[in-house]
DNA sequence: CGATTGATGATCGAATGTGATTGATTCTTA
DNA sequence: TAAGAATCAATCACATTCGATCATCAATCG
């Protein structure tokens, strides 16, 4: 049997909801374990599958092949949110975003005020905050409802209306709460970042966000090194607007060239096991 | 059974509304405490629950069980509740509740602009809602979120600072969305109904209802009957400025006689074998 | 035919997960 | 407030799993 045969019969082999343990595949595949083990190895440095102590799991809706039809748990639990592209959009790529939303923790100190924009990096970085005295002004619903249980946390939100899509408030008019509001730092995701700027699809989103700058001292792009010189339409602001980027290892030497010409510090964030490990859990 | 599926069966078992303890999950898993709480302090510093002595809690929002079948639409946003404190009293007088709720639908028409305030018996009120172009402001995180999987209705949120124990956003500028928001309708609950009018325990409360009144033609009290001529502090507006109230057959006919008297419609809202049945599901 | 390469299996020390014990801490109750 | 119960973190011992190394074998190529 040839190795990449016996790669797709690991692949079937997988079950769908639990980890299969490395003596399932040995007694099925009728190879030794330290074969089992470097194939699982490999197939996890390819992406194939998520490599666990003890075996393997399938990575969530990765593969669907004919055999296991996955009634998917996924599907099920859509519907309860009743969206599901924001979930979704915060499970892949998960362990970089939390590498990158990690770094951005760096910028926290105790009393600060910042803003957070919606997304699912900002929401990872939600996520991963302390229970510290900071104060947040963010236009997420997700967020909002993550930071409902860090009390020390001082939560502020603007008025607006709710755009359920993107789960986020926002205000039509330029009054409200965010006139009297003034953060230290901004922190905002996008769909692109390229030499015209910071990007996104949306118009909505890009009247908000323009406005949330204005009341930031420093913005902070938290970006994976695929939103780089993405395509895009919409420029939320110039490169110049932007003081630093957090982004991952892929990010290539041209593209930190034109971000630190414009006078933009540059942050990678390493992804430890840790960040894996955690994103296997989802 | 590997980590990573006992990680999994950990959260799907995570009661929503209470903390699951330690001996709960060691029984279900079959494993020692021991190995419990080693995983669940690693799932809490990854951020997947939260870790309180004796167990753990679902984290709001989190994480939406798959195995949990929601029926009922009751049931799916309590889990998205969490709050001990607000779940407590949505589920005290439930039958009630549900009944007076049911009878507020009556107000209700496609295309209706309302406000409706923070509690408990507004909260039944949105769960109830049917799914229509109507037009909602409300400073209620659960009405927002209950709102959230309704797709026609539109959902306003005047800005402001979030208030975790009653769950409320509050604005303590008098500015912003409220402005430009003009109801037909004001839904609002109360501590106590009595002569002086409608009563209140909190003074921020207080405050922010009288703002929204004013932007409301008709004001619709839902009040069950132990709420009349309960003791109470804090006045937020004279009977005068009440146009409906919504009790249970428990009002008596003196407390109905001043009511009346002051110019309000009195309904009576009848509690059905359907509404024991509904809250019995909790 | 012989050499080289690459895959496989076996072995072994290291790393990790698990369960039991113990003493400390925290909560409850009297 | 004090005694008792429950919970916890730390630690040790044992079992499993892992990665590195090496020997063997088969296929390939000169």
């Amino acid at each position: 049997m040839h190795l990449q045969d016996r790669w797709k019969l690991i692949i079937d082999e997988l079950n769908p909801d639990r980890v299969t343990s490395v003596d399932e595949l040995t007694a099925r595949l009728g190879v030794s374990p330290a074969t089992i083990r470097r194939d699982l190895n490999e197939l996890h440095e390819l992406g194939h599958l998520l490599r666990v102590r003890g075996g393997a799991m399938r990575i969530e809706g990765k593969h669907f092949t004919a055999k296991a039809e996955p009634k998917t748990p996924e599907f099920q639990t859509d519907s309860l949110i009743g969206q599901s592209s924001f979930l979704a959009s915060t499970i892949v790529n998960a362990p970089v975003k939390r590498a990158i939303a990690r770094a951005a923790l760096d910028f926290l100190k105790p009393g600060i005020s910042m803003i957070i924009d919606g997304g699912s990096t900002t929401y990872t970085l939600a996520n991963m905050m302390a229970n510290e005295p900071y104060h947040v002004l963010t236009t997420s619903i997700p967020i909002l409802q993550c930071l409902l249980d860090r009390s020390k946390v001082k939560v502020t939100l603007p008025g607006g209306e709710l755009f359920r899509e993107q789960r986020i408030i926002l205000n039509p008019y330029d009054d409200g709460m965010l006139q009297n509001f003034s953060a230290a730092k901004m922190f905002i995701g996008c769909q692109a970042l390229t030499r015209n700027g910071l990007m996104q699809s949306d118009t909505l989103l890009v009247q908000s966000e323009r406005r949330l700058m204005e009341r930031a001292d420093q913005v902070i792009v938290l970006a994976d090194s695929s939103k780089i010189d993405a395509p895009a339409s919409l420029s939320v602001c110039p490169l110049t607007a932007i003081d630093v980027v957090i982004t991952d290892e892929g990010l290539t030497d041209a593209a930190r060239e034109w971000l630190e010409h414009a006078g933009i510090e540059v942050r990678i964030a390493q992804v430890t096991a840790e960040d894996r490990k955690a994103s296997e859990v989802v």
